[in-house]
DNA sequence: GTGGTCTAGACCACG
DNA sequence: GTGGTCTAGACCACC
């Protein structure tokens, strides 16, 4: 796996290994219908708890990301992600603002913000395309 | 003041209270050298504990956005707030990744990102003008 | 066999098989004394492991809706269930307790629960004409 | 507190611990606004593990019936808990089916089931007015 | 003092 | 071997 994760960070270990799979899924290495690991073996993979991990996982499905199969393991969601809606939108906006807020303060023009924003596009695809 | 916090969320109020100032200053209803209630007032007229306040305002001092003096009071920094430089950059792109990764997999394309970060710039004009 | 089980759902696999069973013998599709595909047979028929059918079986026959020959096979109970008594009542409704607890803290009044549960009894009895 | 658990039965005990919980705010005995013993103090209380408590009280949250703030504690939903919609029905109608399956085949006839539904609903009454 | 997170280790249901 | 549940004990963020 390209688990990733810092461990001294005070980002929860669980959000980071959300965050890794979600970016996983964005930059296509992981297609919906890929196995995960069990809980077990990627917590021991990483060095982390299995109920660390667990929590990440059950989020994720909560999030409509994977399936967990009792004992077939975990999967990505075969069907895809659910898409975005309204909701989802003005949720993304209000976690955005105080971002951009602290951005204006320090004199970031809305075309550099976007510029920051598209480079990070660019990542993802980059990414994915490579793989 | 302007203040409006969710106590209900699950968001530290101390944050909360920070990213309210930020916005503030933002938006230019808080100019440079304006000055801020005390720590005291500011607690007492919220209705929120003094640790919570001073938590805050000691952040924000941390990061540039206001000074503290012993007897002057609190103002907002008369010089600006620092501008942003690369590392602040890296840093805010980092945190943005999350947000873009997840947009991604839930079908947003670059363009529709863009537009809702533009949406929020607008809105912080807005205000501004407004005010 | 009218099996139609769901490999994603949280509910045991053996505990779909009973109830599609007894449906079917609610519904009337199994009369007393109709034959049932061997363990072997089922499990081969529906894609699933021979443990999951026979611990269906085994459960279904402590209830008393089939028996278990070891070489003529097995059989819806020819003798019919046996009815409920006392006991069974009693334990239907502390099952059904807590969805009706929810029920009402949800503001489903007892006229519209009842709606429902005569809805369900109506469908049984459709699907039982029918065949 | 009025909880009253069965450590041998095979329902996971945050279960009953919901149930309990749902069943005080159908029976009024919990009232919208009402606080609930901290994770802690509960699980003290009942000789169970705080995690478990936990459990109980974050799907009680993810429901809607209590809220969760991180430093006052728990608290029943002030707004009530959200009414059924038509999805609701659906899924407890889909919970009841087997339940009225099982019915059907040991000759308990529709009357006779809304009647036990009824006393059910009777039971929380009294139980309400009686507070 | 509150809930949130993480670790660790045990037992069980399921297939 | 899989995930689900429960216990136990530790540290942290918050107010």
């Amino acid at each position: 796996m390209f688990i990733q994760l810092d461990l001294e960070s005070t980002e929860p270990i669980y959000i980071q290994l959300q965050h890794q799979i979600i970016e996983g899924i964005a930059t296509n290495k992981l297609k919906p219908g890929d196995p995960l690991p069990s809980v077990r073996s990627l917590a021991a993979d990483i060095g982390i708890n299995l109920h660390t991990v667990n929590k990440a996982y059950k989020q994720l499905k909560q999030d409509g990301f994977i399936l967990i199969h009792r004992q077939k393991g975990v999967v990505i969601n075969p069907e895809g992600v659910p898409k975005a809606d309204e909701g989802y939108k003005k949720e993304i906006q209000s976690k955005l603002r105080p971002y951009i807020a602290n951005a204006i303060c320090r004199g970031i023009s809305e075309k550099e913000f976007v510029k920051l924003c598209k480079d990070i596009y660019q990542d993802f695809n980059k990414e994915g395309e490579a793989t």
